[in-house]
DNA sequence: GATTCATATTCTTTTAAAGGAATATGAATA
DNA sequence: TATTCATATTCCTTTAAAAGAATATGAATC
């Protein structure tokens, strides 16, 4: 994985609000849409764009597509994803991301379980 | 100084390489010409582009312009500049460059003491 | 004052990325 | 099997950035 690519994908700032959400554990796309409060396509294109560089993984469950930082993140990946945490935990729109993620928290926590049928709601996922 | 704008700088090979070299302190472009051995339009738009954003900062010393690190850098500058050293060190491009540096170090050296006049060469500046 | 040197800027072409609208895909339900 | 939902992709327009060629600037020398 290549430096350059790894700050190509950090210069955007819906993109680094993806990853420092993901930095609490997985997440999936109709939760970033609620989280960011941003369309539908535009969550999808940027996660299209880090996928594509390896700087996160997916994995489908049922409708659902949950989105992870990679198991086994380059050295290069970690020390860069460690720095951004540090950088933004004073940054009110990053930590109105994290307060808005913990008020879905529980549904949440079904789908990490890999468990998406217990959460809330009939089709939908429980944002 | 917004972190998107310090990554914007970072996702830059060229870029990554000028910064990497000034962690070693001031260097004119005739040197960074020399070090990374890009042309003088190259080196000079990149320069020009990271001190638009306050990455660098400049002094002219009669016919040369000496680059340096921001003498009180953000936060965020600083861990970022901190974890690109971290990362490249092993990468034999970057360890090249410090190499090259090291060699017209002499120069360089008066250059940086703001004593331009004492390096050898009669219009040069050593390089 | 003309020249020489180091550096910066302008101009142009090419390429990548962002954003929105519309549409496609693929799984689950009825 | 038709529909509904979550997500992805395509198409389009706009904007930013990169690179090289040519030229400009500003300081020092002759």
């Amino acid at each position: 994985m290549d430096l350059v690519e790894i700050y190509k994908c950090l210069c955007d700032r819906t993109r680094l609000r993806l990853l420092h959400v993901l930095a609490q554990g997985p997440v999936c796309v109709c939760h970033f849409q609620e989280v960011l409060g941003e369309p539908q396509v535009k969550i999808s294109k940027h996660l299209a764009y880090l996928r594509a560089r390896g700087l996160v993984e997916c994995e489908r469950q049922g409708n659902w597509v949950v989105y992870a930082l990679p198991s086994k993140p380059s050295r290069e990946l970690k020390a860069n994803l460690a720095c951004l945490q540090d950088c933004v935990q004073e940054h009110p729109a990053f930590k109105r991301d994290l307060a808005r993620l913990k008020k879905i928290e529980p549904a949440c926590a079904w789908v990490r379980a890999g468990e998406p049928e217990k959460a809330p709601g009939q089709y939908r996922c429980g944002c």
